[in-house]
Order: C-alpha cells, then structure tokens, then sequence
DNA sequence: TTATCCACCGCAAACATTTGCGAAAATGTT
DNA sequence: AACATTTTCGCAAATGTTTGCGGTGGATAA
C-alpha cells in the first residue's frame, strides 16, 4: 500500500504538479473547477490528510494551545479544562495539558515544552511559589500569547481571566453577618498565592468593621491542615459557631471532622464556602457556597486567547462575577 | 534579534556545516571533541533547541500521545489521566487529552485528529455505543498502537488495561452475603457498556446461588438515574436493606436521597459501592467500597504503552486487582 | 499581425532537521 | 616515501507543505 497520501503521490496519479494539488486542495481561484474537482475526489479517496507537521514547520503554527495546571484533578480546573477544551475544538485548536505539581521546578519545564512544541497559546494556572515570571515576559515577547487564570501572577502586567476573588469572599462575609454569627473560623489556602490573600483580606475587610464578631484566621496549605485546624478548634471550650472554607479542598477537609463532630450544622455551628458548586452539595446539611464557575471561567479565557491570537490586543484583567448558592449550612 | 536559533544559525556563526552541529550536538562519534565543545557552547547561548516539527517530519516521531475519555471531570479519568501524564513526561512523553462527551462522532473525531497530529500510541476509553472499532483497526495496522483502558471493546481482539470487575463486582456481592442482607437494590451504569455487563453478571452470578437473598437490578445512565431509583424504592411499603452502587457517579445519585432520607445508614439500609476512592470518604457515615484505582490503572497503562511502542508485543488483557475498603455504611 | 490580457498551472525556494555517502586531512604502518 | 587507515567533516537528498513568481497557451483588442 501506499501508506500514507501525500501532495506528491496525488499530483503523480493525477499527472499535475503537488503546487496544483495543494492549490486545489485550498480552493485557490488560479485552478480551475475540473481540476479542482479531480484533485479533490482522488484526495477523498486516498484519504489525503496534509502532514501536520509539514505544515506547521512551513508555517509555523500549531493549532495546539497548552495548559498548565497544579493538578488536573481538583474540581475547578477539571471544569476549566472542559470548557476550554471544548470551545477550543469548536476553533480547530487541540490543547495539551500539562500539570506543574504544583512544583516551580515542573512548571518551569512544563512552560519549556510548550515552547518546545511551539504551542499557539498557553493558559496557566500557577503554582505556590512560581518563579517563572522571567520566562512568562519572554515568552510573551515571542509572541506566545499567555492567559493566566485563577492563580494569576500578583505582581507584572499580563492577560488574567479570574473569579471575583474579593466580591466572592465579600458575599461570603457578608452573609456571615446577616446571620449574626459571633466567632468565625476563616480557613484560607496558601498564603503565597494571590487568590488566597485577595480573599482574605476582602473578608477580613469587611469582617473587621463589624465589633460583634471575632475571626480567627488560619492558612491551610491542604485538606489535611484543614481537618486538623478544624479538629483543635472545635475541642476547645469555646468553639466558633462558624467556619468559613476558601476552596472546595480546605471544605473536605473541615467536612471530614465536621460531619462526625458532636456539633450540629447549622445548629451548633454553620458552615460557608468559597467552591466550584460540586461537592458542598454532597454533604447533609447540603453546605451553602458562593460559586466560583471554572466552567464559566473557562469559556471565558478561551474566547480571551482567541481575540488575543487573531490580534494583539491591550492586557487586559477580566473578572467573572460569583453568586451565592443556598444551602441548609448557614 | 536572530528569534529562535536553528542549526543553520549556529553553523553560520560557528563556520562549520549544519550538518557537523546536529551531529556534535548528539555526540555523534564522528565528531571530535573540541568541535562538539564549541558548538555545544553556543548552542547553549542561543538557547538552541531542536523545532520539533522538523524533527517530527523527519522522523515520523512525535513523542506526544493522544487520550481519549468520555469525560475528564470524573474520579476515575482524573486520577488515570494524573497518572499517565507523570509517567509519561519521565519517558519524554507529553499527552494530548481529548473529550468525546460519550458522543461516537466526537469519538471518532477524536481519533482523526490523533492521527493528524500523528500521535505515537492513543489511550482509549469508550464512549458509549462507540463505532468507531473499525478505526481501531485501521490505526492499529497503521502502527499506531491503542491502549483500552477502563471501558473496553466487548468483541475483537484488543490491548486492553481494566479494573477486575468481575472480581470487584464478586467481593461486593460476598460481603453482602456476609452481612446477610436480605433485599437489595442493584444500580449499575449504561447497560451498553461492557464495564456494566461484566459487573453486573459477575455480581448476579454469586448473589442468584444465595436463595435467601433477592436483588432488584436498576440500570443508570447517570447519576440523576440513580436518585430517581433510589427515591421510588425507599418510599415502598418494603424498602430494600441495601444498596449497591457500581460507580461514584452513581454513589452520589443515590446518596443525593439517602443521605436526607429517615432511613439510617447502615441501621435501617446499608451501603456499599465500587469506587475510585474519593467519594465514599465525603459521606456520613463513609461507605465501605470496593476500590478500583484510576492511578494505579494509569501506571499500569502507560507502562504497557511503552512496552507497545519499543517493540509491538503480543495483544494482552491486563487487569487490576482490588480491595476491599471498609467503611461503616454496612 | 502584433500586442495585451487572462486563466491556468509549474518551478523552485523555503521551513529545520537527519543521515548515507564520499572526501579531505591527519595519523599510522611499512 | 608510499600506502593504508582512521578521524573528522561537508554535500546533498529527503521529509511534506506553502507560496512568490514566472511561464504557457489561447482569446481579445488594436
């Protein structure tokens, strides 16, 4: 057999040259319709695919976005991932997903292989401690356009597509208020991370204003802080009759002693979160959250790379607005 | 500035031939070794570093790997995918993920554009009611191989990687003998899917020898499925005294009822599931499980991937042992 | 009849790399 | 010194496509 159909084993067939072939191929208004014709029935039928390869070496484009992640599984990049995914398909565009562990080291080399397969675009999600900034404004100048999303860069000018990340931990704030709680357990993530400190210092801001209650603040690097800061506060004489959860990961882990705990929820004591909208539903009480959609998000940055790869546009901070979902917590 | 470097850059500047830096830079022996010195120092300075697509052209070779899921937001997928993506980049290996939304078409789409990209070996799992088998063929003899994984093709003559399920289905099944339930309720996935007939037969198989003992089979497309089961039959005058659940998914459609439902877990009805893990530990009490690992599975995958490519190796059905984790739901 | 124009097509370079083969230079052998 | 051998390197083809430019043949205009 003969493989693989190229160019030039139609143009042999066919007794024209590969540029008329290719021509044909693309509808160039130099060929004829015959030959158009001829050309195209005999490509369907060797199932002619042009090389990839051949083609991005000529033209030096992929059609391949890459993604960076700390890690796939984790309820909102998951979603994330979808959308873009998704919509990504529906431009032509594959993507090639990578995770950093969350590690500097992996994530630098991760950006290295994007580079190495010379992605479109990429989208990233940062680790605790990046220190890839130099090779983020490099690879910018080289023309790599760059989306940050939910874990953007504090510092420097780039293209970031977020959660309201203080509107979300205002709302949360807010609602602790309305139902008049009195000591608060505010469980953050990683204090490195951006997302963390702009949440908590909106919490902290509205929440500081307000003399009746008292918030204890405590940073939780994974679940397992979390069950344990949750474990030490609720054995103590006077325990919070709140516990406010930043990410869905740090609610498991507050779940996991709550929902044995000899305190009732929301009786005793009520629970909040910051999540994605999947897990705080699988608990009884089902917990209250104000969601932050990775799947909204995600077609959001999506449609940002598009603009961003068909025109340079201005840098530009988007934001996706969050909603508080009601559960039986609070 | 000279943009990214290329062997013509460097040989240019260093006055030798394109051909004397691609060989020095690979330490080709032919080369000696002050030579090699030189280039490798500049090449180094330039940042150089191989344009796949050449490479790829050249050699045929992609180093990339397609994997195809119904899903990635799924327990199992993730943690699979997590796993394959960890190993493979320790081989120099990337992986381009696709999504068939349990859609054949995009399914077969899915292949297409894995071999456009010309991808070194794909990994598969199904989506339901997937044609796309005489594509399996066709790649396979076009030496691209396939690895099936978790959902498989039922007929032909396939490398697949699975979960025992007849073994996971047959310990769930005796440990409901063994706590000599009376009535139980069945739920099992897509009956389309070969992953659901061999669970299911396997389970019917030990449960129809135990006279004492009825089981009612429910059949879920999706977890909503299980909930509706769920509710119509703990709402009859004889509710069942057990619930069997073959997957996370549908864990969570049932528990969605039980977990607000009078009836107590494990007093009034008991609980038990076949899981990736994760889930079963969220609820209240956690429900016993029998584990079937998508990490474990992934390793698995890839390591036989590997095997594939270096030299094609007779066909194989490789299986994943599981275990039985104890949780307090029976 | 000659010049002009258009529709249609092919040549060849370019993209960056790999590699078989041959050749020059250096070294070793009598 | 003449020959053989080894070391070291360059030429050129090949991978499959894209594309600028130039060329043919026929039709129309002058």
């Amino acid at each position: 057999m003969g493989q693989t159909a190229t160019l030039k084993k139609i143009s042999v067939q066919l007794n024209m040259s590969i540029s008329t072939v290719s021509r044909a191929l693309k509808n160039h208004p130099d060929i004829s319709e015959n030959t158009k014709r001829k050309v195209k029935e005999l490509a369907a039928l060797m199932e002619y695919e042009p090389n990839s390869y051949a083609v991005n070496l000529r033209t030096n484009k992929s059609k391949v976005l890459g993604l960076i992640v700390p890690a796939i599984s984790n309820m909102f990049n998951e979603s994330f991932i979808s959308a873009v995914e998704n919509e990504a398909r529906k431009s032509g565009y594959s993507l090639m997903i990578l995770q950093s562990g969350d590690d500097p080291l992996q994530e630098s080399e991760n950006l290295k292989l994007c580079k190495h397969y010379r992605v479109d675009g990429i989208f990233i999600s940062l680790a605790a401690e990046s220190y890839s900034s130099e090779l983020f404004t490099k690879y910018i100048a080289a023309d790599i356009p760059i989306i940050f999303f939910d874990r953007v860069p504090e510092a420097g000018n780039f293209d970031t597509v977020c959660m309201a990340d203080e509107e979300a931990a205002t709302m949360a704030a807010h609602a602790i208020i309305t139902y008049k709680k009195k000591k608060v357990l505010a469980l953050f993530g990683n204090p490195v991370l951006s997302i963390t400190k702009k949440r908590k210092d909106a919490f902290l801001k509205i929440l500081e204003k307000e003399k009746t209650v008292v918030v204890e603040v405590q940073y939780c690097i994974n679940g397992a802080d979390a069950t344990q800061h949750v474990t030490k506060t609720i054995s103590k004489t006077n325990p919070p009759d709140h516990i406010f959860c930043m990410s869905d990961e740090i609610l498991i882990g507050a779940m996991k002693v709550l929902k044995n705990a000899p305190l009732k929820i929301p009786e005793d004591i009520s629970v909040l979160a910051i999540s994605n909208g999947f897990i705080p539903g699988l608990f009884n009480p089902e917990i209250s959250y104000v969601e932050t959609s990775g799947f909204e998000l995600g077609k959001l940055a999506i449609k940002r790379m598009l603009e961003n790869m068909e025109a340079k546009t201005p840098i530009k901070a988007i934001m996706l607005p969050s909603r508080f979902v009601e559960g039986n917590s609070l």
